[in-house]
DNA sequence: TTGCTCCTCACGTCACGTGAGGTGGC
DNA sequence: TTGCTCCTCACGTCACGTGAGGTGGC
């Protein structure tokens, strides 16, 4: 009574495109065969082949097996390592685990960072979007802080309309958003330490940082927005002088366009978005 | 400032051929060129990087990213299937860890089942080959009293010649170790109930583990040393009727050997090893 | 003839990694 | 000319799975 491929493999618990995988990787020699072509497995295939697939749900490599062969002297140091990837890959998947129950809890969209579930709702997509970029280029106690910010701080509705406001906006309207915008940005710089100094928290650099960030909001805000970010930051931080030379450029601007129809709105150098404020 | 390919892989935190592989894929668009074909990312690819990278590093495949898109409405289901799985990944792993907690413990063979740890090194190969395969066509319960066995019950000398027992051993030889060896294996069938009954144990049928047994024995033991077990099987069990029909057998094949000088020794149809004995 | 089991290639899966071979600006 | 960065194929990895196409005994 020998066994064919498929007798042999459900024996071992295995399949039968495993145990062919195992004889093309010489790890299990063939068997006689009957005069027909079939395998006639042995005792001693089975024996080996129950070696192999116990070793591989271990999660041994078919290579490390092979090397192994046979010969089951000292399997410590292969069986350590393994042990040592095993504990990193459970504690890999814990951490998603956690991550991915706060999200579920709240909600939340899968893609922030962790630790953006609870709030993560209020979010629009530019501040999730800017949150994903900030968390590349600033270090923990900026992330940390931001999400403070995000649970502290309560949408009003200068952010509502500051989220609507088209590219067109009329500077009266430019000046009152700001204006009511300041006084939280101002708050905000006091209340979290981190932001009012990111370069001491750019991994990378503070210079690629901050390039990074302004390309994000140029990106993602349009002019009206942008002017309204540059003039929240100059209110709040009283900077007096660079306010007059914004209204003075604008001024001259107003003049040209309405000479040639044609407008133009300086970007912000040092920009800071609205409620998200690095 | 727009970013090249590395730059930008190096921001989202992957690889190049990771970002040109989600292009392959249409996961990500691909950017303006400049004149010279390199790639120029704009934010817009940065973001969307950055929500791949993250779906992925959670452990959702790419494929699932890619019919999630950018809408990101409703990623709960998927994010719960994952969280399942996740969760079973986590427990096959930990399982593991246990096992080979307990083989690095003992410094026991890797490809023994589970909980074998402790005496395994007691174990001759033949002994571990054979458990293998009980494994394979017993159930739990046999399984627990082979351990409890192995672990009671101490190796004795007539083990030891049982092992190195030749084939060619002479008949007084076999008539000797069988008695020396009974008195143990009947004391093992009281005192493991399941191993009184196996077929009640054999989840693949009865007679298919029977037949596995048979091949693996007589593939892993001389014919002498399977006529000691099968002697021993009838010692123990009081079978004196077959016992006398074994020893006129024996008498029959030593006269014709006399005759023509040949050998034959009857397989035992229902045998047991000597220590592991189901 | 049909159904079932066995066989041997060859190619596919998954998320990229590894070269090979070529270009363009300093 | 050398070194560096970018580009596009094509093939490799890992442990098999999925057919495709053919055989042999009932």
């Amino acid at each position: 009574m020998a066994w064919s491929t498929r007798e042999l493999a459900e024996l071992a618990g295995t399949t039968i495109k495993a145990v062919r995988h195992y004889h093309k990787l010489n790890l299990l020699d063939e068997p006689e065969r009957m005069s027909n072509g079939y395998k006639q497995y042995e005792v001693s295939h089975l024996i080996r082949l129950l070696q192999i697939t116990r070793l591989s749900d271990l999660g041994l490599p078919l290579a490390q097996i092979a090397t192994m062969g046979h010969a089951d002297k000292d399997p410590d140091a292969a069986l350590l390592v393994l042990d040592a990837e095993l504990e990193a890959t459970v504690n890999r998947l814990q951490r998603i685990r956690g991550e991915l129950a706060l999200i579920l809890k709240h909600r939340a969209p899968a893609e922030l960072p962790p630790g953006f579930g609870e709030h993560a709702r209020e979010l629009t997509e530019t501040d999730r979007s800017l949150i994903m970029i900030y968390s590349r280029v600033f270090d923990d106690s900026v992330m940390q802080d931001i999400q403070q910010m995000v649970a502290d701080e309560p949408r009003t509705p200068a952010d509502d309309e500051f989220d609507a406001l088209p590219a067109d906006a009329d500077r009266a309207t430019r000046q009152r958003l700001s204006a009511a915008l300041a006084p939280a940005m101002a708050r905000a710089q006091g209340a979290y330490p981190s932001l009012q100094d990111t370069s001491a928290h750019s991994p990378k650099g503070s210079a690629y940082a901050q390039g990074t960030v302004v390309e994000a909001l140029r990106s993602l805000y349009n002019k009206a927005q942008l002017e309204v970010l540059y003039r929240g930051h100059l209110l709040s931080t009283g900077a007096e002088e660079a306010l007059a030379a914004l209204e003075s450029t604008l001024d001259e601007d107003e003049a040209k366009a309405d000479a040639k129809n044609k407008t133009v709105a300086g970007a912000p150098t040092n920009s800071s978005s609205d409620r998200i404020t690095p």
